[in-house]
DNA sequence: AATGAATGAGGGTTCATTCAT
DNA sequence: GATGAATGAACCCTCATTCAT
């Protein structure tokens, strides 16, 4: 990469960082193209010259996004912890990029364009491969019940995961963390002293 | 209530239901007055003679909203079945009113007017009393671990529910039911054989 | 005037002063017809049945208004105390009702409609005869210049009311007043003592 | 000011001009941001983009015309002309730009907005130090009685200066213009001959 | 005679996008 | 490649007035 497109690629992340933070503080349909020209001190033109409309340019915020979400996860995987805890990481940890916005850009992009599954598409690709591998290793470790299936799991945590990004539903559930993980260990029924 | 009032209350219901429906297809603020208007077939002004802006019209559908869930929820709770189907009811049963949209008024009240947790107010005096009846029925018939908190229960309940409202969760979680349930009541370790 | 009649023109009265107050507190273009029907506890169709229109309206209230401005300059004219005094109360008299939305009425019945000098029609009628009949009386016992024409004292005076009527005007003026008549009665060039 | 500056507040004026020939004419309120758009030749955006809402537009406009009333006022006084001629022309000379619509801005201002004295403040700043100026030198030449205090006169020529600006109110006043000019340097009671 | 309900027309304002430099 | 300026379309809302009872 030349310096021109390097100092392209950079001024792009740059608009695209501005934006980020826009759409994460007042929603993705509040937020016009003036402002994130004002918040990334460009000309409004100039964010229609790299991306050509502002739909194209949520759409480019979505995939950085999921990037960097993905980075994220992949992180926790190969963290050198116990795999209880990796669990309790990928459920219980903050993210940077908070993905309270995932159902919004997920709503946008459905409901929008119907452009269908991107998420899945991009986390199937580059995610569920290391959680086939994590959770194939719990169950060789002992930690999971082998009959269960791993998308059964993944839906699981997936679901959890979202879920604690939720700023009011995390304060009301930090103090009940322990109760949280045991239940997803052992169930309603608690864990057994045989 | 005379016939005046009557006649009122049913066309504000008509038109409740109409914002509502188009709410939940295209998301709260892509819908405009207009089309509302047209949809219950009254004049932009009719809206505004019942509801006085569309933000108190938001307003309103919210709360009929959360009324008929608030109901659906009580219907299970009461119904003559073992409490693992009711369980199994309320985190699974597709609810009348598709709370899809739930996280978008969520949001939309939120960011917009901070009017704050509305949800939990009206959930918490009508819902959680039934909720802790059911949970402790639970318990004392075996069904759940007594040392575990009502509150993170109601919270994994909570959580599945909401989740399983998406309609592209749902169809990718069908055929995973029986898993799911399981790790519900047994957990990642699975049922033990003793 | 029969029963009806009686309660007929007491209705309309008012709505008249209720309209009036509001016209005066907001200004004519700011009051809704709506307003008015709220003040006056009537419907706003009910307005319409007595007035016919929102211009109808402005004008018999404007007819009202001068009805009672000229009223009141009579009661000036015909007070038992010395011409000097008379002129001081014509000139810096609080009106009943402030002619400040004088101004107001006549630009939009004149911008509006153009249905022309209502006031002039209306006062020459009314007041004139008694001005000059006041003048002449002050020509006679030697308070005013018998040269100057009636219609230039009278468009002082007339002048100086107008301007009293204002209030950020009448709190200027008030520790002025001395001086002020003085320059009326003796003009720039101030009391000769021959 | 370079070219583009240059442009711009050439258009800006433009609009204001098309605006206070609007407003003039129809007077504040019945003038839509459309019809000054279509007057100017501009889109109502660019309206927007200069002056960012109505109100904003109006108080420029105001200050536009405030300014060049005062610029008028100064060049009365420094006129090469002996004092009673200046008075003269002060009272009697019709403005380039009418202030009839002087009443209607500030009725709006005040009513709307209370943005407070904002004439009062102008006009003190820039007019009342020549003004005060010029009394003072009427009162050195014997043509104004030095006992009378300055704001006492000023506000006389205020009031009749304003006064003579509406157009109904200068067309009857015309003929009369030699007996107000008396009245105002002598009085009711006349000039005196010792 | 009086009212609640309804409406067409219009007003101010915002926005994604394009033009001209 | 970047910008300031400009715009058509749309949106929320208000108002004087009419309809139906």
């Amino acid at each position: 990469m030349d310096g021109f497109q390097r100092r392209r690629e950079l001024k792009k992340r740059n608009i695209l960082e501005a934006a980020l933070a826009l759409f994460m503080k007042h929603g993705i349909q509040k937020v016009s193209i003036a402002e994130i020209a004002k918040e990334a001190k460009v000309s409004q033109v100039t964010i229609y010259n790299y991306f050509e409309s502002k739909h194209n340019l949520i759409h480019e915020i979505f995939i950085y996004y999921v990037d960097r979400a993905v980075d994220d996860f992949e992180s926790v995987i190969h963290a050198d912890v116990l795999f209880p805890e990796k669990i309790k990481r990928l459920i219980f940890k903050k993210k940077e990029v908070a993905n309270q916005i995932n159902e919004e850009f997920y709503q946008y992009l459905m409901k929008e364009y119907s452009e269908g599954n991107y998420i899945e598409q991009i986390y199937a690709q580059r995610a569920i491969p290391y959680f086939n591998q994590l959770l194939n290793e719990g169950k060789e470790k002992g930690y999971i019940d082998p009959n269960l299936s791993n998308e059964a799991i993944l839906f699981y945590i997936q679901m959890m995961k979202d879920y604690m990004q939720k700023e009011e539903v995390y304060q009301r559930i930090l103090p009940l963390t322990e109760d949280i993980t045991n239940i997803f260990f052992y169930g309603m029924l608690g864990k057994r002293t045989e």
